[in-house]
DNA sequence: CGGATACTTCACCACATGGAGAACAATGAA
DNA sequence: TTCATTGTTCTCCATGTGGTGAAGTATCCG
């Protein structure tokens, strides 16, 4: 295994914009290319590279470039590293709120 | 079930912040006060008050004051809610990435 | 070659964030 | 009452973030 372990901050940072998150989920449908991603924003492309770029150094998306389409791809990764985060510090807390177990089971069942 | 969905912009933007983190981790052990809490950080409270007021408006960790000590204490249910996030987007992802379920794998097994 | 396409970089701006220090409650102890 | 403790609020400042528009670069098409 490499050291894939993820950059907290850089990821949360990525995370917590709705227009990076969004393109996290058009990403999920398979790659595309900078325009397209960009195409449903609402804003110029510099403004929208500034996102690809912070997805990229947080080490959510990959891309390469091929003449002059600059295509984008998940590298899910770093998102299953930081799943394990919040894996990780459930498990400090169950057993230690009583009422947990219960909470749990009741998103869980929800989720179905 | 209450309207426990968690406003992602904020849970992620607390999240983002090693001080914020570290006091998530700190209240793992049980509750604290404000000063208790602030003692590690090398900072004013002012400042930490924000860090506090960021993590509290998240909806990660609620205060009572009484006399003129504030009591911190974590609210898990945020977490566990943004946890389903990332299972939410695993779920997209699985079978999609044919080299996922191995990657799923070998972090499980790193993880034990 | 000439022009359209697909970024990319640049300079700039408004606003949010994270920190500082000083002053201000409000409570508890002596 | 006097004083220390525990926040809290205030003003300020440096930096980072997210956007703009204009210009530049590199590639593909005809």
């Amino acid at each position: 295994m490499e050291n894939n372990e993820p950059n907290l901050d850089a990821v949360f940072h990525a995370l917590a914009d709705p227009t990076r998150r969004a393109v996290l989920q058009a990403l999920v449908k398979g790659e595309a290319t900078v325009s397209d991603l960009a195409a449903p924003h609402d804003m110029g492309l510099p403004a929208f590279m500034k996102h690809l770029s912070v997805l990229e150094a947080a080490g959510l998306v990959k891309s390469d470039k091929v003449g002059r389409v600059r295509t984008c791809a998940l590298d899910p990764a770093t998102m299953i590293a930081t799943e394990r985060w919040f894996e990780e510090q459930r498990a400090f807390w169950q057993g230690r709120y009583a009422q947990l177990d219960d909470l749990v089971a009741a998103l869980q069942g929800e989720k179905k």
